[in-house]
DNA sequence: ACCTAATGTAAGATATAGTTTACATATGCA
DNA sequence: TGCATATGTAAACTATATCTTACATTAGGT
């Protein structure tokens, strides 16, 4: 589940806290996906991506 | 959740069945993405974009 | 009308995403 | 050095995606 949230995120200069929040959920949620250890549900994704106004494919898709 | 699933699968002249074993869920699993009732996982999403030969987006961004 | 394949749907069980709390570590700044 | 912010991580809990089994319905073909 590799993904190019913490680039992105960083990027935008918000803090995983910062980001959880607009998303509706915690920032070890952030930090797990952020290393590939989770398994995001679809509305998560969307929600991240709106928020790095990033789409789906630019975060999620055929990373490395 | 709604997403371009249904009408993708049904392009490529595929059943609910054979997508479902090809991307290892089942049939049921599915049918409740194609009609919007679940948040289906990332990885799952891939799966289906990738065996129907489209992307997230194309499948699962901004649908409607 | 009959048969078959495809789909809709529902109840109970299981796996895992996501939460909560807590503590440790790293980094920049006064 | 000391303090505050940001991040890593872990255990126990909760919510929900997904499975299993089962039955009903629909549509196409003969």
């Amino acid at each position: 589940m590799k993904n190019n949230v913490k680039i992105t995120r960083i990027k935008a200069s918000i803090t995983q806290e910062q980001l959880a929040r607009k998303v509706g959920v915690t920032r070890q949620t952030i930090g797990l996906i952020e290393k590939g250890e989770y398994n995001p549900s679809l509305q998560l994704c969307v929600a991240i991506a709106k928020e790095l106004n990033r789409t789906l494919d630019e975060l999620f898709w055929e990373v490395d």
